[in-house]
RNA sequence: GGUCCCAUCGUCUAGCGGUUCAGGACGCCGGCCUCUCACGCCGGUAACACGGGUUCGAAUCCCGUUGGGAUCACCA
């Protein structure tokens, strides 16, 4: 069987967009499932809007993913050469021509088509003119006048194309440049390119290649055109969308796999299943199962599927993930048994690594205070005062903080002071982390430790005397 | 406007002529669990755009309407 070689070409005029990311997934699992090959190509013809920042912000964005590609990162201008020789076989085949008609010339056919209801296409005016190279001519593929050129595409099925439609487009610039739908072709015929996967926006595209594909008299690529990725309010995802870079999901606290989980999703589906690791994915794709609508992007969902995905990641696997986005609010965390316990504790409660870093604030500041207001007020109370002190004591003379050796400390304090767990519980929440909201009390003794937790139960108490003297 | 594509709960979707007065997930609303918050569990809300056909039978096939999207460059 032929090896599948697919392959990604974002151009460089800005970051790695959520769509563009969807497409190199498919690829990517599409070669991956097949062994076969994931070519990366960057197409920065338009120099002009290309720039090396984006380069780098799309490399930034495909390692975050873990989208690694088997041959590239091509460059398309330093392939100039290859265009060249490739125009020269359809000027020698004659199945291109020099025109000299200039912008201003097409455009007023334009406006002519326009005027008498027709469609606005170049009037092949020096079609047959055999015109010589000259300054300011453009090259122009001489596309057929009649039959008809079908899109066999795996996604939406047959696509018929009338050739009458289309008109002699511009292949070569006056500036010697080769365009867009040209290049393509002609790198991915080089290339070895044979399955394309990408966007419903290509599809107008595909029959001025595949006419290209048959002029230079090379095999056809599998095609396949996926939906649009679309806004809440269903129009194209766009800036006024919010967030459209893939990096800035990382910076939200997204995981990679959860991310890919959700892209691929939206589109694709494998019966009802909703969770799939990486390698299932792998496994379980299929471009026949890939819808022909396009969908909506669901932040909601997204986070629904990344907290799957945080449950699901063993927490040492964790620790090196969150790690940056504790250092960034500042904690003295480290990659090590004490994080590990931390995040224990908050992975189940956790929807992003934004969420579990937020959580996580107790555990790394030395005084906790000053208390949430409202939590103090309604738990700091005096009656507690001697409470918290009988805790201390009973929890210092403890070996250990095993919960199951915890367990037997509080028992004992709640029958001295008579009161229930859940009377306890609280101002002891408060006195430990200083709001309301936390893991179970036992599971976080333990990852505290003795020296924490006796300090702050002590810090309580003075409070609350403080308290009492004004 | 021309050309092309699409159309199941608010959203992502399952469904590929009958076993479905349509299943799952997110969201939302109840409840249970419970030391708070979560997790988990249980239950509820909510859809085949419309109109014609074809057929014994249609969400599933065909046509039309409507609605959405894509594209019409010497951008990619």
């Amino acid at each position: 069987m032929e090896t599948i070689i697919t392959r990604f070409p974002p151009s460089p005029t800005g970051y790695l967009h959520v769509g563009g990311a969807r497409t190199a997934l498919f690829n990517w699992l599409y070669a991956r499932q097949n062994h076969g090959k994931f070519v990366l190509r960057i197409e920065d013809t338009d120099t002009v809007r290309s720039t090396q920042a984006s380069v780098d912000a799309i490399f930034d964005a495909m390692r975050w993913l873990e989208l690694d590609w088997d041959e590239g990162p091509y460059f398309q201008t330093q392939r100039f050469d290859i265009y060249r020789t490739y125009l020269q076989k359809l000027l020698d085949s004659g199945d291109a021509y020099y025109c000299t008609c200039s912008p201003e010339d097409v455009e007023a056919m334009r406006q002519k088509a326009m005027a008498t209801g027709a469609k606005p296409k170049y009037d092949g005016r020096c079609r047959e003119r055999g015109l010589p190279p000259s300054p300011n001519a453009v090259i122009r593929f001489k596309s057929p006048l009649s039959g008809t050129t079908v899109v066999e595409d795996v996604i939406k099925g047959n696509i018929v194309f009338q050739n009458r439609e289309q008109d002699d487009f511009v292949i070569c610039r006056s500036d010697g440049t080769p365009t867009y739908n040209f290049v393509v072709v002609v790198d991915d015929i080089t290339m070895g390119i044979n399955t394309i996967i990408r966007g419903d926006d290509h599809v107008m595209n595909t029959p001025k290649q595949i006419l290209l594909y048959k002029a230079l008299k090379a095999p056809l690529p599998v095609f396949g055109h996926v939906p649009m990725v679309l806004g809440k309010d269903k129009a194209r995802l766009s800036k006024r969308h919010g967030a459209m870079s893939v990096t800035a999901y990382r910076d939200m606290g997204f995981l990679p796999d959860a991310f890919l989980n959700y892209l691929a999703r939206l589109g694709w589906s494998h019966g009802d299943q909703e969770f799939f690791t990486r390698q299932e994915l792998i496994e379980k794709f299929s471009l026949k199962n890939i819808g022909r609508s396009p969908g909506v992007f669901d932040v909601d969902k997204l986070t629904a599927l990344n907290a799957d995905h945080i449950r699901a990641t063993p927490v040492g696997q964790l620790a090196p993930r969150v790690l940056p986005f504790m250092r960034q609010k500042g904690y003295d965390a480290a990659d090590d048994a004490y994080l590990v316990g931390v995040i224990g504790t908050l992975h189940a409660r956790s929807k992003t690594l934004v969420e579990m870093a937020d959580g996580a604030h107790f555990y790394y500041r030395e005084d906790v205070r000053p208390y949430d207001e409202k939590a103090a007020r309604k738990f700091l109370k005096p009656a507690v005062a001697p409470v918290l002190t009988m805790l201390a004591e009973a929890l210092e003379a403890l070996p250990d903080l095993a919960e199951k050796t915890q367990e037997a400390a509080f028992k004992q304090v709640m029958e001295k002071a008579g009161l229930g767990f859940g009377k306890i519980a609280q101002p002891v929440r408060v006195a430990l982390t200083g709001t309301s909201v936390s893991p179970g009390i036992f599971e976080m003794i333990a990852v505290l430790g003795k020296a924490r937790v006796l300090a702050r139960l002590k810090a309580a108490g003075e409070y609350i005397q403080s308290l009492e003297s004004t």
